[in-house]
DNA sequence: CTAGCTGCAAAGCGTTTGCACGATG
DNA sequence: CATCGTGCAAACGCTTTGCAGCTAG
């Protein structure tokens, strides 16, 4: 598995330690479709890890994220997200009224980034974005509900 | 004023009553500059008023924010930010570094919600954006410690 | 009068931390 | 065997809630 080999190499260039927890943690992340929030996290590797704390779970995943293995997207008030960096980043665009999060491609965001860079000297997180908005169910019923 | 005219009118259209703390709470948030946080609103609003509870001052925000008179903005796991809706919207950027914000003009996002809009029928928050990034110090900074 | 609002206290939730024990390299 | 990581418990900060008393309409 390239993910666990790269963990490893990483971890011990940087002094850190391979534990089985890391590696589940990683490997949870890895293997799941989206992003996962960190109960999530915590109750899949209690699949086959029961003991694990959830303290544990903070800690290792702000390992990672150092690493930049994984990223973290926080939405508004919500428990904090993660998910496994692939190739393609992507734009979390969330409903404020239903929070279904709908995936866009990262090239709608491109132009914005390279003009905050250009006008304010501002490095976008290109895959940290976050944003809200009302997906096309939730606006219909929006908009009948302001026409009464 | 008219901002407190528009909400005495709007209290008593939905049945809600005109209190001194909703009046001294949507003052402090209109006469701020920028955004201010929930204990920023509380602090200020003591000043003329030493006994308000932060349970009042959270609960108000709500409706001010259901009457559309203020936003809330939340990045990150910070505390949440509320402002006076005025004329001119525009973009939160968040530096992850060192948190200061930069507000952007409105028109930088316009292109990316009409995209959406388009693409995928989500309706965008332009006023409720908020992303996070560095910024132009920070940059620099931190392009030192990846070399070292 | 009576529905709605306030202040207080307490609880809730996600997250972080202190500490002693245990595992890793 | 010196670190570093773990689990547990407790604390944290922001936010929400239950409730009795108060107040605006």
């Amino acid at each position: 598995m390239g993910c666990e080999a790269t963990l490893i190499t990483t971890l011990k260039s940087t002094g850190q330690r391979v534990t089985l927890q890391r590696l589940l943690i990683l490997s949870v992340i890895r293997h799941a479709e989206g992003h996962l929030t960190v109960s999530q996290i915590k109750e899949r590797v209690r699949c086959s890890y029961p003991t694990i704390d959830i303290s544990t779970v903070y800690r290792n995943l702000s390992t990672l994220k150092d690493l930049r293995l994984i990223s973290e997207t926080k939405v508004g008030g919500l428990e904090s997200q993660y998910e496994w960096i692939g190739k393609e980043k992507h734009l979390h665009v969330v409903c404020r009224r239903c929070s279904e999060a709908v995936q866009i491609e990262d090239s709608y965001l491109e132009p914005l980034g390279e003009s905050l860079l250009k006008d304010y000297g501002y490095t976008l997180d290109i895959d940290h974005v976050a944003m809200s908005g009302l997906c096309s169910i939730c606006v219909v019923d929006s908009e009948k509900r302001d026409s009464l």
